[in-house]
DNA sequence: CGCATCCTTCCCATTATTGGAAGGATGCGG
DNA sequence: CCGCATCCTTCCAATAATGGGAAGGATGCG
């Protein structure tokens, strides 16, 4: 059983952020005691390095959630999970998108700008035309 | 002069975020009526324009807050534009690394999944590993 | 004149995380 | 066994940008 100060030393997840992940029931202490100490059982502290890693992913943590009821079901089918996963990949996709289109016009704009001491630029022209 | 919903309607952004951009200061109508009411001069629409493809540049409030500055300006360097728009790219370029790798490794894992009425996933295991 | 529609301000919610304050609990050195 | 450092607790607030809604006043038109 580890504190809370020990289960963040160990899982890499701030003692702050296990509070909060507490409070909203996405990870509870196994035990807590008389004087309101948290503690953290092996478990927990797996569950905590589940929710750091789906965070790494782009998870939110409703899908982490989610993921995180699916790994403690050992019954669970992985059809569920891969389909998370491929949602996921689509939605990472959608947003790489975006933000090439975004990098590209503005290259563009910039090439196009002097970037001297005078006064004109395409980039302010094109954001106000 | 418009009223805010006429410069809701004719700069495509809502009068909600038009009243927000008010409030904290980025854009303020030219004038306003005795029982309160914004008035919006053409360049104020000119304005919200502006902003609104600021923002679509993936610009931040604080950039755009800048670039109106930079370009209400007419004596500004175009240096100080281009140098902003530049360290936005490297900014995107950032993210966009980022996303890309979180999308290989899903879409590795995804594909060592077999997605079926089985318990096995390859997903679930290197999130708990 | 009355009703529909607009407008105002204010408060709250979102998402995920971080910060701090005020106060209680624990542990260790002297 | 006392006091201090460190941990812990809860609560409150802030971030960035937007959206939703309530309560109430202003305007416009028939």
């Amino acid at each position: 059983m580890q504190s809370i100060g020990e289960a963040a030393r160990e899982t890499g997840v701030t003692a702050k952020m296990i509070r909060h992940y507490d409070s909203i029931g996405l990870v509870k202490p196994s035990v807590r005691s008389d004087a309101g100490y948290r503690y953290y059982a092996d478990a927990d502290l797996h569950a905590l390095r589940f929710v750091k890693r789906a965070r790494n992913f782009g998870f939110s943590l409703e899908q982490t959630a989610t993921l995180l009821a699916l790994w403690r079901d050992r019954h669970r089918a992985s059809a569920a999970v891969k389909s998370m996963a491929l949602a996921q990949v689509a939605a990472l996709d959608a947003k790489i998108l975006e933000l090439q289109a975004m990098r590209q016009t503005l290259v563009h704009l910039a090439q196009n700008c002097r970037g001297n001491q005078r006064p004109e630029c395409p980039i302010l022209e094109d954001l106000s035309a």
